[in-house]
DNA sequence: ATCCAGGGGTCAC
DNA sequence: GTGACCCATGGA
């Protein structure tokens, strides 16, 4: 079995990020285990799978179905590198976070914790329509329906490794059959159309790549159908990385920071501003952190 | 039973 | 530009 190695960059911990993929939720697109995880993605055309686990001073991932050749391996290595935000130095982040006394503590608490992305644009934009406005558990649920439906799989070591549809499958869906896996009308009405937009190559990552300015991309995203400014922060903060992106409006992100009692209420944008201004730069890490304080609130409790 | 959930579109003003 | 209203359905 092909076996690759990966560096691990300072203040990164697999175990952090594993934790956070596993959480309390059912996500369909990988498999965890203690120290490991399994995935299957397409690279070129081609199903692949992998599991990736921490050893000493690299992350070893192991080939366990296809990608013997080694433009793919290559690209792999890349996909990896880019899930985990692993060529990032996150100093600059730790240094603001320790100078705010109510956050400081996470820079302990969740140390080595990275940004963690979704590499496809597509898979990403579906993601936030699937999760706009229910709860996450069902949020996994409809995701899962729908990677199970119309995705492909890959069977190792007794593993069902579901890939995310392609967008040429799911244009061509009706909302009948959406609406029957417990999609709301709206929810497959914005599923099927953006699918159209991606299968007919209107709209691609490679679009917002050529964008001049951040503002540019979210109004490239925004000026479709389905997709609000929430979504668009949310897809641009984990396909592009853009660490400036806020996902303004955001539920678990008000919730934390009245956990946190760093605004009034969920209405205090002066409070918000005041606080992302401190972070500038950084913003994107700030949300993400905030996010996974909500897990260990529910963890705890 | 009731309120809320990692929103967005629409329409009145 | 802002705010009220509707959508739809499961979780807690």
């Amino acid at each position: 079995m092909k076996k690759l190695l990966i560096a691990k960059p300072a203040l990164f911990s697999f175990d952090e990020c594993l934790w956070f993929l596993n959480r309390n939720y059912d996500d369909c697109l990988h498999h965890i285990e203690p120290g490991s995880l399994s995935k299957a993605i397409c690279i070129n055309g081609e199903n692949i799978a992998f599991s990736l686990r921490d050893q000493d001073q690299h992350l070893v991932l192991d080939l366990t179905h296809g990608g013997e050749d080694v433009a793919q391996q290559e690209a792999l290595v890349q996909y990896i590198i880019e899930w985990f935000d692993l060529e990032r130095d996150i100093t600059p982040f730790y240094q603001l976070l320790q100078k705010n006394k109510t956050l400081g503590y996470m820079a302990n608490d969740f140390a080595g914790f990275r940004l963690i992305g979704i590499h496809d644009l597509y898979e990403a934009l579906c993601w936030s329509i699937i999760g706009q406005q229910i709860n996450l558990t069902f949020a996994y649920t409809l995701k899962r329906r729908l990677v199970e439906h119309y995705g492909d799989h890959l069977s190792v070591n007794g593993l069902s490794l579901h890939i995310f549809p392609r967008p040429e499958v799911l244009q061509h869906v009706s909302i009948a059959e959406l609406r029957a896996l417990q999609f709301s009308e709206r929810k497959a009405e914005y599923l099927l159309l953006v699918s159209q937009l991606f299968a007919a190559g209107t709209i691609s990552k490679q679009h917002l790549l050529q964008c001049a300015s951040y503002e540019e991309q979210v109004a490239l995203l925004t000026a479709i159908r389905g997709i609000g400014i929430w979504t668009a922060n949310y897809a641009l903060m984990k396909t592009l990385k853009q660490l400036q992106a806020i996902p303004y409006g955001d539920v678990g992100l008000l919730n934390a920071l009245l956990n946190h009692e760093l605004i009034k209420d969920k209405k205090d944008n002066a409070g918000i501003d005041k606080l992302f201004k401190r972070f500038k730069g950084w913003e994107s890490y700030l949300v993400f952190y905030l996010w996974r304080s909500l897990s260990v609130v529910k963890r705890d409790l």
